[in-house]
DNA sequence: GCCCAGGATCACC
DNA sequence: GGTGATCCTGGG
C-alpha cells in the first residue's frame, strides 16, 4: 500500500482491486450513498468522506494524514491485501464470489454504531433500516459540516441512553426501540466494547449475546464488521440457504460456525461476504 | 389484503 | 437444547 496527499485528499494506491459498491451496497454498513459520478459519500467516526474509485486503488476526500493513520487506513482495511486471500483454493463457490466481487473489502466500523445498526437490521430490509438509522441520527447525532452541507454523526451511547422506548418508536424501530434502549443504556453504563475486542471470539460472542436484541447472527455482525474478529461467520437466511444447497450441510447455529472454521478458517467472515454475493448472484 | 424483509425472543416440548 | 409462533413497519 501507498499513500500520498494532495489538494486535501488521499491516494491510496498499490492494493489491488478497490470497488466502492462492492464495499457499500453488500450490506455491511448503511450510512453511505452512491453519488452520480459513482463515487460514494458518508458518515463515519463523526467525520464525512467521499470515496472514489481511482486507476490502481482510492481517492479519499477530505484525508489528510493524520485522518489517514488514525482513521481511515483501519476503516477501510488497507494493510490486508485482499488480491492474496484464499490463494489456491478449490471452493467453487468462493472463486466464483471472488469473480463477482473483486474489490470488495470488508470494513472496520465503530463498535457502538456496529452494534445498533444490526440490531435494528434483526428482520428488516436494507432501505428501511437506512430510514431508520438515519432519522436516528439526525434526531440524535452530533451535526457534521461539510462544504455548507449539514450531516450527522452516528449518536453516542449516553445519547442514545437518555432517548425513551417511545421516542424510538417514533422513528419507526417497532418491537426493537426497547432492544435499542437497553443496549444503549447497558453501553452507556459501563459495557465495554473495547473489552469485548480482547476477547476470545467464543467469549466475545457470549458476551454481545447477553445484549437485547443481539443474537448469534447480529453478534456475528458486530465481531465481523467492528471487531476485527475475522473468523465470524453471520449466518442469516441467505447463508444458511446457500450452505444447504452448495455443500448439503445444515446445523445449529453453533455447528454452522464450526463448520465455517474447519472450511474457511479464520478468515471465514471475508469468505462469508463473498460467498454471499455468490449466493445473491445465483438467487440461491 | 397478503407477504416479506440478511432475526431475536418466548413459550413449549 | 431444539423447534415454532410472534413481533413493528413499509413496500411490492
Amino acid at each position: 500500500m501507498r499513500v500520498e496527499y494532495g489538494n486535501g485528499s488521499a491516494i491510496v494506491t498499490d492494493i489491488g482491486a478497490f470497488e466502492p459498491r462492492h464495499i457499500f451496497d453488500n450490506g455491511q454498513c448503511f450510512r453511505w450513498r452512491a453519488q452520480e459520478d459513482g463515487s460514494y459519500s458518508g458518515i463515519a467516526h463523526g467525520r464525512y468522506l467521499n470515496v472514489s474509485k481511482i486507476d490502481g486503488g482510492a481517492k479519499l476526500y477530505p484525508c489528510n494524514p493524520d485522518d489517514f493513520e488514525n482513521i481511515w487506513r483501519a476503516y477501510f482495511d488497507f494493510d490486508r491485501d485482499y488480491g492474496a486471500l484464499f490463494a489456491g483454493t478449490r471452493d467453487g463457490a468462493l472463486l466464483a464470489g471472488q469473480h463477482y466481487a473483486p474489490g470488495l473489502r470488508v470494513l472496520n466500523q465503530q463498535p457502538f454504531e456496529t452494534l445498533i445498526s444490526f440490531i435494528i437490521s434483526a428482520n428488516n430490509n436494507i432501505t428501511r433500516i437506512r430510514g431508520i438509522i438515519g432519522r436516528l441520527c439526525e434526531k440524535y447525532g452530533a451535526p457534521v459540516e461539510f462544504a455548507g452541507n449539514t450531516y450527522f454523526a452516528f449518536p453516542a451511547p449516553p445519547a442514545l441512553a437518555a432517548a425513551s422506548e417511545a421516542d424510538f418508536k417514533a422513528l419507526g424501530l417497532g418491537y426493537r426501540a426497547p432492544y435499542v434502549q437497553k443496549t444503549a443504556q447497558t453501553v452507556s453504563g459501563g459495557f465495554s466494547l473495547n473489552e469485548v475486542v480482547r476477547m476470545s471470539y467464543a467469549d466475545a460472542k457470549k458476551a454481545l449475546c447477553r445484549l437485547p436484541g443481539v443474537g448469534p447472527k447480529v453478534a456475528d455482525c458486530v465481531l465481523l464488521f467492528s471487531l476485527g474478529k475475522t473468523r465470524a461467520f453471520p449466518a442469516d437466511v441467505w447463508i444458511k440457504r446457500f450452505l444447504l444447497n452448495e455443500y448439503g450441510f445444515s446445523g445449529n447455529d453453533r455447528q454452522i460456525s464450526d463448520f465455517a472454521y474447519q472450511r474457511f478458517g479464520n478468515l471465514a467472515g471475508i469468505a462469508q461476504q463473498y460467498l454471499f454475493y455468490y449466493a445473491r448472484e445465483n438467487k440461491n
